[in-house]
DNA sequence: TATATTTATGTAATCGATTACGCAATTTAT
DNA sequence: ATAAATTGCGTAATCGATTACATAAATATA
């Protein structure tokens, strides 16, 4: 319950002004050897730390970023915000999150909070669309703003995201390549940019191999089991039913693949599945499930870096950086028919 | 680039003083309702927003709590976030992430960050139990704080933790109900508490069911795929070989079935496996597997809680508050014997 | 009408740090 | 030795809000 040393307690105790002792913790040229040694030392004894707020409040940078997310509890945003939190960490900064639950509103209540609370910069995973009022606000204020993953459409704002229209091509180009011409796809909603970008690659990639394109084989899907356990359903009423399924999601993938597998049906032989996103799970599983890895860590990192490059930018100048990452195929029991096996395919993993 | 509006920039505009301005917008009883309307409506207009950090400088309150775990990109912890967040985002509060890494010293600066940040309150997972010199400076300050599941001693503060103790008895419990008699055990690094509790209650369940301790059948392991197939290696060679194992983690159990199933050991005939967590992953494996859960979000919800007590506890008095959960065993295919299936026994998900 | 009370607002200190400016004291230059 | 330059430190403003205290005006009471 002691009170906390503030520099005017160091000041007192060693007679001389506050201003002297800011200047000697903050090695500042225009103080003397003796005084600072002698401030350093009384600080070190009084146990004194600098109180962050009182720093932030007079300069103005409070040395928070904000994070947004849809949640917190999947292993795509945990990796992000740890990639976050270990770039921005060794430059000062801590990051606070917040999550939307994918609710419109929440998230611009969040940006707003985040806003009031100073943060000097704010990274998000948008839900919507939308640009909202929230966001003008902060342009208006100048705050720093970096998209990941998805993103709005606008002016001046950079962003990290993934090719998604290339994760689409090269999960249903995959499935080509094993033998397969009636190639189904589940798909996100896709009034939101990834789900539309994952759809038109898969579409491309059929073009592209001389696959005629199935309106029919297109399923909207949310990303569960259940869903593409549903959704599979509907295809093997089909006439023909396809032979393999790119989903947008790995959840809906899985699903998938149970709904197949009480029916006998044998994968990858008879049906391939890719999923998308790379979740541990889809690894882990004996028929491990093929997937698209969006490297989180990596753009948890980069989108980090992206902040941190325009705080440092002190010509003001806005800038509008936009990095998009590769997504990687990764090819697994789920999709790779073994009599297939070419000695330049990866690995299995 | 426009300056935000400060009370007296609204002050000016009506020509009255930041003090009315200022109890206009809290509401205070001591102003007319005229003035109040007023400042309300230009407030409004001139898209005034609250700075929150000249709130939490003057009246020492920052409305920040930090949450340190040794890393966000787990499901577990990912969980305990979530929940930690949603519990405190209503009371206004923000939640700042920090992680360790299971590095002690890193677990050190993160407090003192925090405490230097002026958060309200710091909710852990502590690395180590050694008692460090910025825990103490945590209780000097008298800043709340409190352990989730990885606890230290430590006089007068609370902590919520699941009974692990029980969680290894359940288990273990479970699989001699199995008709299991020689059962492994793959513990962590039993310094830490929690490790040791799933030991002992390993432990008494066989005792408390006639069957005789052995400790070669313990193995310190490594909560990951290759630890667990690698002690398995070891308790193959033993004689007699175990015929089950209770791990305490699931990436470990998860190694340890696949090595059995290169060995065409049939799972859960005979051999039987449960672990601890309850990842998501052992829900999705066509050979679920069994094992207990922690019931994360809870706990995150929970410590908040404790917290939001702490700071609400107005008189002075210390509070130590032990919240204990208790663990619920999930049975899955890897340790239910059909043959043995009673019409009371909880159906496999 | 004179006094007491209430109401609404202004004054100024406070939270803890930084920093432009000014002024002695000291050092250097002429 | 005197002027000029440098050094080291104090003064006071600032960041944006809250609030104890003071005060003037309005209302109530005697």
């Amino acid at each position: 319950m002691s009170k906390k040393t503030t520099i005017y307690d160091i000041a007192k105790k060693l007679d001389i002004t506050a201003a002297t002792v800011s200047r000697a913790l903050n090695n500042n040229p225009k103080i003397s050897e003796a005084t600072r040694e002698l401030v350093l030392k009384t600080a070190a004894k009084m146990n004194y730390k600098q109180n962050r707020l009182a720093l932030a409040l007079q300069s103005g940078k409070s040395n928070n970023v904000g994070v947004i997310v849809p949640r917190v509890d999947s292993n795509f945003f945990g990796a992000i915000i740890r990639g976050v939190e270990e770039e921005l960490n060794p430059h000062g900064y801590h990051v606070i999150i917040c999550q939307t639950h994918e609710d419109e509103n929440r998230e611009n209540e969040n940006i707003d909070t985040l806003l009031n609370a100073q943060v000097d910069g704010i990274l998000i995973s948008t839900t919507s669309n939308k640009i909202t009022e929230p966001f003008n606000r902060v342009l208006k204020k100048n705050t720093p703003l970096v998209f990941f993953d998805r993103r709005k459409t606008m002016n001046g704002v950079s962003s990290v995201t993934i090719n998604d229209f290339e994760g689409g091509y090269k999960a249903t180009k995959h499935l080509i390549e094993q033998g397969c011409t009636r190639i189904a796809h589940f798909s996100g909603n896709r009034s939101i940019e990834i789900f539309q970008e994952r759809y038109l690659g898969y579409k491309q990639a059929l073009i592209d191999s001389g696959i005629e394109f199935n309106e029919d084989y297109v399923i909207e899907t949310k990303s569960n089991r259940e869903a593409g356990s549903n959704a599979v359903k509907l295809l093997l009423e089909l006439n023909p039913p396809p032979e393999a399924i790119f989903s947008s999601g790995d959840f809906a993938a899985l699903g998938a693949i149970e709904e197949l597998r009480l029916r006998n049906i044998n994968i990858p032989e008879e049906f391939a599945v890719v999923g998308f996103s790379n979740e541990p799970f889809t690894k882990f599983m004996e028929l491990s499930i093929s997937s698209i890895d969006q490297s989180p860590l990596e753009m948890g990192k980069m989108a980090a870096k992206v902040f941190l490059e325009q705080v440092t930018n002190t010509d003001n100048i806005k800038m509008e950086k936009k990095v998009i990452l590769e997504p990687e195929l990764i090819i697994r029991k789920s999709s790779l028919k073994t009599s297939l096996i070419k000695p330049n395919l990866k690995k299995v993993t």
